[in-house]
DNA sequence: AATGAATGAGAATTCATTCAT
DNA sequence: AATGAATGAATTCTCATTCAT
């Protein structure tokens, strides 16, 4: 009788091996993207979005089983993105260099992946919260300010140091979202402050100074 | 929101007079503060917020010219309390005292407040940016800040002494915003967290020692 | 993220206890058996049912879920009245009376029944299996045939006794269409044509003659 | 059927001279009777038919005019093997056998050809009556019947013989579908049971007699 | 001739808003 | 003033058919 859709939501519904098909598939999430910026996710509608992507409706669902499917593919490719920012931040001696060391290490990087992807954190910053994808990026920055902790200040209760990681992460993210909204902070401001902010707040937890690397 | 109407979304369509009319209001904004609560804002619906509250959806436009304006009138409400807030905290020897003074009178009137719209907080956390009234609030906030740091720290120029405010804001908020999300992350171990960064934050800028109050 | 109902189809979404409620019901199933019964119930769409029943989609949709509901109800119906004859039909010494006597007694109002419901036979006979409440009735006529025989022809076994059952369902439910369809064929000839053929079939089975009925 | 060309659907668009294409209209009516039988004929898609079929819906296209031309072919094809069936059955001599011999020269040709045909009868046995191509074959069959009745039974009104041509095919052709649905009877059965219903009713008519055959 | 991507009209369903009662 | 049924525009998604390659 006509039933919608009763697919889960699979992500693409056909990887499309052609170029064609691959540059369809980016033309519709940067459409995507630019109308969710616009309008909001919830008030896009597929027929702006394959518009705006110069195609037809038929030929975004095509590619996508639903318009939840563009916002998961979009959170996915953001992920993967974050994901290659971890990789090429987290050096194994890390632990043992100073904080302010590890802020110069870290912070720039974070800057560029937030200026990189500013829609992005605009879109998602109001998204539905049944997004996983963008849910396990933040985990994940999370996890990764853990492990760097349980290194430094192995004494801290475990609860105690998640507590920390998690406002490290919060305070992070949102003072990265600054220059995104309206306000006129450009990010380098917000990387010197965060400098300052974090010195202090981590280095109240796990102090300033170097550590002796591990023997061997 | 798909409005229909064309009218501005007027705030309230009349202001209630009778006692019957003001508690009936009131019933449909606790009502909506709960449907928006559990499926958001957008998803919620007139019906189901008129069901909520015990009338019909008629007698909701009565008061309501659209859902927008209960969105409004609810954040009107919510910067309200803000401002109730501030007054109550903004005692005028404020400037004067150590930072340290300051945290401990600012801070815990502020948890107060996030504890007490844990509820707003969150459904407006998630709200599209088209409220305006939520921005005044957050302006307010700025603007407090902005006021005390003008006596503290004369000598800052006028845009860097806003881009503090505006940070310390965002911090406050943000930090504040963690108990009523998931995170298993207590009011109070937050407010501690916020003494550790503001005072290194904004000490940074204006010092933590007491000023002496103007003579005369 | 609006995806259409989720509801399993269950018949009416709301009971309507006012007057008005019910007669737009009516209405309702009304035009959609008369846009089934031309158009087919696949190809039938919910406006045009609408627009039939002189309403609004919207109202449609008010007392049904969606569209197989419409079906469904309208089968549930076409059920009760199909029990309603049995009722009437079954008395309690059928099956000690002579097959002619039998056949006098259950052949007018079988056809009463088949001449009042004849838009319904026609809708259903092309309708998708999926439509249960059908199958049961069909089921229920040949478990009436069924009782009716095991008393007549105890010595037959089930599996036989059931396949008798089912090919005079058969034979009297598919002559009973034929007025239905194009043919003109009236329901008295297919009355007299079906005592010749049952008398027939029927009586190879069970014979013809009266049983003497249990004593006390 | 949700048309959108105007043509008026004839039949094959194109007469396919070469090999290769006979072959290719023979995989995808193959393939639609498999995909009609699986979801019946409204629900089945051409896409689908084309992808078991081993081709494109391009290549489908260039046979077929449009959806509804496979439906009338394959309808088409039926007829003809019902014709093949006719001409093999109909011996010059029928109409002067005795009742009980004729049924025993048709009953099992008409059984074959069921059961050769049982997906399309299980096909078409849901289809709109608009397939006027399956109607075709229903006149067919009962004309061959009337032919035979118009010997046997010269007295006959018209119209009282067509109406028994028509009731006799009634009752083979709904009892012959009973195997292929659910029904756990067998053809075999069934075959009994048409003998056993059929002396009854066509003797009732012209008698079980042989006819002396015309001199000369 | 074959392919399958592209098109877009059309169907089901929802929900903000109105208005008769 | 209150009610809640009625309205229909708007949205998602499908699929017959076309046409560029």
């Amino acid at each position: 009788m006509g039933l919608k859709s009763e697919e889960t939501s699979q992500e693409l519904r056909r990887t499309p091996r052609q170029d064609r098909g691959k540059q369809k598939v980016e033309r519709i999430l940067d459409a995507a993207r630019a109308v969710f910026l616009e309008v909001g996710i919830e008030a896009a509608t597929t027929i702006q979005i394959a518009e705006r992507a110069g195609t037809s409706v038929g030929s975004l669902y095509q590619f996508f089983p639903n318009k939840e499917a563009i916002v998961r593919v979009m959170a996915a490719r953001h992920a993967e993105r974050a994901n290659a920012m971890f990789a090429e931040m987290l050096q194994p001696d890390l632990p043992f260099l100073s904080l302010a060391e590890v802020l110069d290490i870290i912070l720039p990087p974070l800057r560029d992946f937030y200026v990189e992807n500013r829609d992005f954190i605009a879109i998602f910053a109001a998204a539905p919260a049944f997004v996983e994808e963008i849910q396990k990026v933040d985990e994940q920055l999370i996890a990764s300010n853990d492990a760097l902790l349980a290194i430094r200040a192995p004494h801290l209760p475990e609860k105690t140091r998640h507590r920390i990681s998690v406002v490290n992460h919060k305070i992070i993210k949102s003072l990265m979202e600054l220059p995104t909204f309206g306000t006129d902070v450009t990010y380098d401001e917000i990387l010197e402050d965060l400098r300052v902010v974090l010195m202090a707040y981590i280095g109240n937890w796990m102090g300033t100074e170097r550590l002796s690397p591990p023997s061997g």
